[in-house]
DNA sequence: AGAATAGTGTCTGTTAGACACTATTAG
DNA sequence: CTAATAGTGTCTAACAGACACTATTCT
């Protein structure tokens, strides 16, 4: 038996059942808080829970597009607010019994994004909200949502030192300042700006100067800030470490 | 409609159909050199090339799970030596077309184990191998596998850095030196043993002395190496950063 | 004026890496 | 003996972090 023959013989439906779906997880900053995108699901299971957005893989879809498709339809958001926003695939999540219908793998994507302005809610999703993530641990998610939440929480943390991922939280143009605010939000530590500043003009290719100052000082006062644009680095080199936290190394 | 109702009137087959597997990248160190494992097709698609260890994953099933059983029937491997090798997650691949029988999406995992004995072909493979990496390049591969394996590559490097992973390619007692070739084998760069030494003791929690020392020296003589084991840090602070390569970071 | 902020200067303790050296063992 | 290796001492340049200071802008 050749290729072909074999080919013309399979029969796809002697494999098991299984499903493949999206998660999205979205984080963005506004009022200088991190926040994750939920969606309020209206029909079971979990019916009326929040859950992550997401659902079935298309036939002739790749798996980064359904995740793209996805958090557009959730969002209404598409165009170019759409384009600046970085998507990466997260994990895969398995189990079982994770899903009540039967068989689901969930493969998860983060996506990060600039202040985007407020969902609105999609074909299946009852409502949409950008949930602050101090808030998540009073609320409770559909499935093993939480699970996934926090892994992208990690990674997000983890990301922000050895990429330039913060540049993906800001504007086209921004101050070093805003970029402080990324780290500060995401990280949950203040930095010493004085140091941060410097470091951060020291690492090659993270920022480049536009020429441009902003058009005002800040709101309670201070010189006009410069501004710059992401740089061409891919990873950073020395790294932005976070403030070591001996507790969670072990 | 409630949960219960809607649970039983749900029709699995409604859904597109997709197939889940899993794929194992598993490397070992043998003759101071990284090789991973391969096996040859039997059947079509690809029935002759080489491929990574993998199959469906079963209902009921845990994915890592199926990882585990499919690297096992793969190497004829089991019992204590299979629960030294550490598994993990590493990415998944579902390109619409990356199979030729059906919509397939592989859930990748990273195996490393110790020098592990020759694999003794399994019932789906017509043979399999420990290849060394550096014959990659020389070898088709089936599927999106050289991808994969890439992949897999790039995160184990990366991860020498900032886990104690190294120790899992060694035995249970070992030597500096010894922990030394790992870096030096899957890196592929001479490191200087002495301050190698220095930064292995100074990491807090990643080996910890077992109070012995060798039998005899090196071949080609040389004291006494002290032995140690792994110890219970689970990420290295400071890490053991890579020799800067100012070409891979843009 | 007074407060806040952008950006720079400087000092200190820690670390990576280069180099050198001693002690121990095989052949 | 000689060669090779384990492990340590020491120096230097780079870097993180603390602190201080100037310049600029808002209220």
């Amino acid at each position: 038996m050749n290729e072909q023959e074999f080919l013309a013989g399979y029969d796809p439906r002697a494999y098991p059942a299984v499903a493949v779906t999206v998660d999205v997880v979205a984080f963005t900053i506004r009022d200088a808080a991190l926040h994750v995108l939920l969606i309020q699901r209206a029909y079971p299971p979990f019916a009326g829970f929040w859950a992550l957005p997401g659902g079935f893989v298309r036939p002739e879809e790749d798996l980064t597009a359904a995740a793209r498709r996805e958090f557009a339809e959730e969002t209404g958001l598409g165009g170019e607010p759409l384009r600046r926003v970085h998507f990466e695939q997260l994990a895969s999540y398995g189990e079982p019994d994770r899903d009540p219908r039967m068989r689901i793998v969930s493969v998860a994507y983060l996506a990060f994004a600039p202040d985007l302005p407020e969902p609105s809610a999609g074909t299946d999703a009852g409502d949409a909200e950008w949930l602050p993530i101090t808030a998540l641990t009073s609320r409770e998610l559909a499935f093993d949502h939480r699970r996934i939440v926090e892994d992208g929480l990690e990674r997000a943390r983890s990301k922000l030192e050895y990429t330039p991922l913060a540049t993906r939280f800001v504007g086209e143009e921004f101050t070093i300042a805003e970029l402080r605010a990324v780290y500060e939000t995401v990280w949950g530590h203040p930095l010493h700006a004085g140091n941060f500043h410097r470091k951060v003009l020291s690492v090659p290719g993270l920022v480049e100067s536009t020429g441009n100052t902003t058009e005002h000082g800040g709101p309670r006062g201070g010189p006009r800030a410069k501004l710059y644009r992401a740089g061409d680095a891919r990873l950073l080199h020395p790294a932005l470490l976070r403030p070591a936290r001996e507790e969670t190394v072990r």
